[in-house]
This record gives C-alpha cells, structure tokens and sequence, in this order.
DNA sequence: GGTCATTGTGCAACTAGTTGCATAAAGGCG
DNA sequence: CGCCTTTATGCAACTAGTTGCACAATGACC
C-alpha cells in the first residue's frame, strides 16, 4: 500500500493535478516508485474520497479539464502514521538472476551479450543518478530534509553501483575463464 | 511471466512434487522469486494443461495425494527460449526509500530505529548467503553450471552488502551530524 | 475404532500493477 | 468553421501476487 502515500508525499512538496504529479513522478519519486498516469489518477480519486487531499475549486470539474489536488489534515497525519510505521524489506524478485539459474539447467547461448546490455543500461541509470547529485546538492547546505532526500539519492547510485559492479563481474567471468570459444553455443 | 519458468528450472534440477517445490523454493530459487504453495500449485496446474510438464503415473490422481511432475521437452524449449529473451531489469521498487522521501516532509521520529532494523535483518540474509557460499561452493571444480549459479549467489551477497553499507552509513548520518534537536531522539 | 496432528493439494476472493483505449477541452491553422 | 495535435482525465479488462480457508489422505496415539 505505498502508492497513496507517494502521492500524499509529492503533493505535500507541491499541490499538483494527475498530469503533472506523472511527469514529476518520472524523474523523482517513481525511480523507486514508478507509477503511470492510469494508476495515478485512480489513486486520486480513492484519496479525495478517503478525505485525505481535496481538488482545489478554482476549477469546475469537468473530464479534460485541469484539477489541482492539496493534501488535507487527514492525508497529512496518515502519511506521517505510515512512515512510523515498521515494514520488511520486500523479498528481492529478479528475472535476470532467476533466468541466469535456469540458464543453469539449459544452457544460454546469448547470455554474456544479455549481461552486457544491462550494464549499460545500469551505467546510464548510475551517470543520471550522479548529475543529478551534483545539480541538486551541492556539498554545503544541508537541512534536515535536503540530508533524508539526498540518504535516498544515495540508495539510488550505491544500488546502480552494485548492479554496475556485479555485472561487470559476471560478464568477466562468464566468457574470461573459457579456454575456448567464448559465450557462443559452438564450445562443449 | 517468470513463475513459470522458475518452476521449470526448478523441476529441472529434479521431478517434484507441489509441496516439496516449496520447500526447496522456501531455500534457493526463492531468494530471488519467491513464491507461496497457492501460487506453485496454479501454476503447475496450467504448466500441465499447456504440455510443459506432465505428472508421474505412479499414483492415481486424488486430492491429498502425493503428485510428482517432471518436465517435458516442450516445456524445456520453452525455458530455453525464454532465457535467450532480452529483458529489461524491473524498476526498482522499495518502500523503505519512499519512507525517507516522506520522512523529509513529515517528519521522522523513529526512522533511525526502523533503518537498524533492516541493517539487522540484512546482515542476516548476507550472512547466510556467506555459509551456502562456504557450504556449496569450495574454490576448486567450477563446471559452467556451478559457475553460473555461484554467480547468481554472488548477485545476492552483493546486494545485502550494499544494503548494510547503505545502511550503516545512512543510520551514522542521520544520527550523527545533528547538532540540535531535530528528528533525532534526543539523545547524542 | 475414533480423534488428532501432519502432509499434501487446491479453490476463491482480494489487491496492486499493467495495457489498451475512450473522452473532453484548448489552441493552432487553413 | 472544420480539422488536427496536444494536454488532460479517466474507465475497463487483464495479469500477477497475496491471504484465507477448505478438503483429503496418512499415520500415531489412546
């Protein structure tokens, strides 16, 4: 159930329609709560009629038309409730792993080219991670919110550095210590 | 669409029955694709009906009754086919880093305590990672398939390392530098 | 022989996230 | 005006995972 507190979390740092809080959610919140303006929206609704954020009236309603949502009190205390509250980690569920098990079993011809494509792609998550480090904090100033907000930035470049790490790591060692061909399906 | 393909893996490695799936599931593929006996029997259930797997005659069918599947070769084409796939890592999604974005806004009285839980919790699936890797996986006789599955083991110790370092330095920062009273609780 | 714990299989309802598409207003352009 | 694109909101159907519980066979104990 963390979706709803996303929300109430982003409009609380700024009041925000369906529209907006999407795009926001893209390069913000959703790179560890990723979202799409369906879910969102639904999510909206359920809010209002919980009583937790209300649409400002500066607007008739009306489908098509902008609507501006502010967290209420209630929204407010629920969200503060939820970070109080104890949770596990959730369990790891990671495709990539399980497939390098199951290639395992039955043998995986293009995996080391697989391996490589996602260190790229975690390498550019990493480079954006770090520019944006360097844009948004800057080493002085450090309020109490900046040093939680920049903690969980940090979540973001050690977790991609792992990935980067591990990675690079496996594609060493999966066509390295091959005497013969490589990764190709001709060796055995 | 992995549990099924966890599944085939899984039978692959040896005929099982529904229960003993999640026990073994409960130890190994399940540390990176966990899984309830509801879900695994459901699956098995359509793994069937598609001809991937078939049960084992050697008892009739009845409710309450043992029932071992082994894998069929279509099903093992269709592990092998998808493991060839590309697939892009999944977003990252974790409750634990949205909580400190919500706790940069309404405040945190008890996070440093939750966040040395987790380390707690962590530290604990790290270090039985490092016991299998000491138990299974001596220095010497790497065939491919130890290699790879090593690997997958590897991804694991990698990731709780980086959630202890994540968190450790994240508690020292967030009860460290305070010079005042701010979330902390108190003391110092 | 009856009851009780254990092993084993499975259905049903629910929750959260995804995918595809519909609808409406607003503004630009010929 | 009529058409097209962009912005914006939203419904509906589907997929995957979770939770709670029911039911069947087996063996142990009294």
């Amino acid at each position: 159930m963390s979706l709803p507190h996303a929300i109430l979390t982003a409009l609380l740092e700024k009041p925000s329609s369906g529209l907006e809080l999407t795009r926001r959610f893209d390069r913000s919140i959703g790179y560890f709560w990723p979202s799409t303006h369906q879910q969102i929206y639904r999510e909206l609704g359920r809010l209002e009629q919980a009583g937790h954020i209300r649409a400002l009236p500066t607007a008739q309603p009306a489908r098509g038309r902008k609507k501006e949502y502010e967290v209420l009190a209630a929204g407010r205390e629920e969200l503060a409730a939820w970070v109080s509250l104890a949770e596990d980690p959730r369990p790891v569920r990671d495709p990539l792993l399980l497939r390098m098990r199951a290639a395992a079993v039955v043998g995986a011809p293009g995996l080391a080219g697989e391996l490589r494509r996602h260190l790229v792609l975690h390498q550019r998550q990493l480079a954006e991670y770090l520019e944006i480090e360097e844009r948004d904090f800057p080493p002085e100033r450090t309020s109490e919110e900046d040093r939680l907000r920049r903690l969980v930035l940090r979540g973001g470049i050690d977790l991609e550095t792992f990935w980067t790490g591990w990675l690079t790591r496996a594609i060493g060692d999966l066509d390295g210590p091959v005497a013969g061909s490589g990764t190709g399906p001709g060796a055995s």
